[in-house]
DNA sequence: CGACTATTTGATAAGGATCAACAATTGTGG
DNA sequence: CCACAATTGTTGATCCTTATCAAATAGTCG
């Protein structure tokens, strides 16, 4: 079955018997999702656990004055709500598909029901959230003493390892990435485009010499 | 038995039987850390889980240039290393008493053990690492939008909540808290000092007007 | 084509880091 | 117990980064 091959390529389910995964598998739908389409958003209770099959999804939070940081960007095979199914405690995070994507998704119940039986699949799920709160205090360090600049190349880089070239972000997207404004963004972007590291087109970037992107000695962040 | 007790009141064994509480109690030991003692440092392999059961211990990463950012003060009941037993990666964190402590530690292998039969332990672990991660990406967005005084006024209230009043803690250790310099956090501190907010003396904030402190509305975080 | 979104550049102001010097308090060893 | 060291607190001056406001240009889509 080819949604139980998709899951098991999921950090996830890593290290799970392929029987285990088919039969998560045959609980889970896949649902469609436009550009734009909002997957959940803030204060939604969490009905059901997403995988990304195909496209791309974003998630993010807003502050009250309206202020975004995105902290995932994912695609095939990334989960994006791993911790709401576990918790009563709403979560103010959205996501939004940034292109068409279709979502495997597998009822909250089920879900944790299988947990229970596969005691890795949470191993597994801590793993990952390591990993994401290391970024996001990487992060925290980044906005004290790097500059915006320093901050761009970081995720350029990491955009590059993880998705290749071209990026189709817009420097909205980019500066929620990076904590700035898309004004202070677009000035360091010109200055990387003059440079011969990238070329721009509307929402894209080609990233002519990667290997300059690694100027500061970054290292990737998980986005 | 003691230990038990202890180990009942923390969120981590939240919701199991006292006779599971009382199996891994018996696994547990106790140590005492001075001031200043370091529990564990970056690239250390976990051998540990730790509890702590009397004391206060600071949780930070250290940047390579040197920029520290707290973000957890530990007091009694509360776990401090929740994600290395789990993982084989090591972590760039340092835990480090700040005044006289005793911990409860228990072998990695016999906690991992214990988790096994007890999956509403993982469950819990990671409604805890959800509050750390929603609380580590509203400091960044705190970064981005609120100036440092509005950061300080956050990290007092919260301090004040967690820990009462007066407050033992420099001026450096508040400033690793807010993202900001011992300088810019005195000349903020001195502000709240002459509105009759706060009193300080070396090493010490007394709170006067709790109720002041939430001037900008702010929520509390997760320290 | 018109509406919208994205990019671009300029001018300005403010926040806060940084450097520097010094005061006050605590701790320590002889 | 005193003198000196080490830590912590305090304030001033300066300069740099970047947010902010503003305005114009250029793609894109129906």
């Amino acid at each position: 079955m080819e949604l139980a091959s998709l899951l098991s390529k999921s950090l996830v389910f890593f290290g799970l018997e392929k029987t285990e995964i088919q039969s998560i598998a045959l609980k889970a739908s896949v649902q469609v999702f436009k550009k734009g389409d909002c997957v959940f958003k803030e204060q939604d209770a969490c009905k059901y656990f997403y995988i990304v099959a195909d496209g791309l999804i974003k998630v993010f939070t807003t502050s009250s004055n309206g202020t975004r940081i995105t902290y995932l960007i994912a695609q095939t095979g990334e989960p994006i709500n791993l911790i709401a199914p576990f918790t009563q405690n709403l979560r103010s995070v959205v996501a939004e598909a940034l292109k068409e994507s279709s979502l495997i998704k597998i009822k909250t119940i089920d879900f944790l029901e299988f947990t229970q039986k596969n005691l890795k699949v949470v191993t597994n799920i801590i793993g990952i959230l390591g990993q994401a709160l290391d970024s996001s205090n990487s992060r925290i360090i980044d906005m004290m003493e790097k500059k915006v600049e320093q901050r761009l190349f970081r995720a350029l880089y990491s955009l590059y390892q993880k998705f290749g070239t071209p990026l189709n972000f817009t420097s909205l997207e980019l500066s929620n990435l990076i904590g700035s404004t898309t004004e202070s963004t677009l000035r360091s972007i010109s200055i990387l485009k003059q440079e011969g590291i990238i070329k721009t087109s509307r929402g894209k970037i080609d990233v002519l010499r990667p290997e300059a992107l690694d100027r500061f000695g970054v290292e990737s962040m998980w986005i």
